[in-house]
DNA sequence: GTCTATAGGAGGATAGAC
DNA sequence: GTCTATCCTCCTATAGAC
């Protein structure tokens, strides 16, 4: 799970702890807005003067808006990035399974962090977005970590052996984004923790051991 | 499943032969591009370059940006828009999951016009964009037929009666949009309707009576 | 019904003072 | 490190000729 290079950006090599302070405002700020009109949809002026400087000072910290854009998607990553080993060590099997419910509980309380997924994903659908790899390698990476834990869990005989893994995992995958997608659109009304567990029990009735 | 009146345009009471060919045209083009680039990531240029015509000359048909937006979206309702009921009569009970399993395989053949969806629904999460009642639309059109059909199906026993209902309609219309989402991300190279229908076996081996 | 021309504004990025 | 001022491009929309 953790963030290829291509996206560590390399602009300074250490600043002053008032430099990381507005740096880390501009970085917030910027991923609320990028969540809420996308990237596109965001200029540098709205970034900088909710983040208190003008667009110049905002480009003296980022050279450019897709820079920005990059590091954002690194802050996030490295802050608070969709940390599925709460305690540093992978879960195996079905224990995956439970861990995703979890960052769906805990994603329901960050409704701006959930916005910045799905705005994000959809736009960089596009394959010229500067965006575009960071959607692939979130499939990507989602995808090998649920087959591992599934793999794993087949051999320890917690899985049907005749359980569709391919599919299970695109499905799984599928629910969560079109739960948080639905979510976003019923001004979270619903809690998408619990119905992703409801997906989540009707799984294991149908293929756990 | 009709139209909400405020998508009507009521732009042109009629037009000639060769008008309405030319705004077909037009309106095709935009629903690619929106598609494809977002409304915002779109401009008048660009449809009207690849629609043959000026922008002066594209203003002439639909007097906005807006205007084009609301005009294509009515057409492709109107069009071949997600028409769930194939002979004119809504299917009931769990026959209206397999009429959804169909729109995935039709869908399947037009990847542009999921794309269309997948990208406005997102971009339209914003209360502000004009696409905003759309997206609201869709759900709750397609909840309500959904709903209508398992509440008639359990009145005629197809289903067990602990059916959790709000949340089987919930997860069947996330996982269709995530699915879509996945597919065009990974380049359409799996097969949607097949994955889907895995989804409703399952719905069914777990609350079919 | 379609065009050219252009107004009027917003966005990204640069220059140079402090 | 932050600012003001500015350049240049792109965008939406309008005006008016053909």
């Amino acid at each position: 799970m953790s963030f290829p290079r291509q996206y560590r950006h390399t602009i300074t090599g250490r600043a002053s702890a008032a430099g990381d302070e507005a740096r880390a405002r501009v970085l917030e700020v910027a991923l609320d807005l990028f969540g809420a009109f996308g990237f596109r949809g965001t200029s540098l002026a709205q970034v900088a003067q909710r983040a208190g400087l003008s667009q110049a000072g905002l480009l003296h910290h980022f050279p450019s808006k897709v820079a920005l854009l990059t590091a954002a998607l690194e802050y996030r990553e490295e802050t608070e990035g969709s940390r599925l080993e709460a305690d540093g060590v992978a879960p195996l099997g079905w224990a995956a399974f439970d861990a995703l419910i979890d960052l769906a509980a805990r994603n329901a309380a960050r409704p701006p962090v959930v916005r910045l997924f799905v705005t994000l994903s959809a736009e960089a659908l596009d394959a010229d977005h500067p965006a575009h790899a960071w959607v692939l390698h979130h499939y990507d990476s989602l995808t090998a970590w649920l087959t591992a834990a599934v793999e794993h869990g087949r051999e320890r005989g917690e899985f049907r052996p005749d359980t569709p893994v391919t599919t299970l995992i695109r499905l799984t995958i599928a629910t969560l984004d079109g739960l948080q997608q639905q979510w976003l659109a019923a001004d979270q009304d619903f809690d998408m923790a619990e119905e992703f567990r409801h997906f989540v029990d009707g799984q294991k009735q149908a293929w756990k051991n």
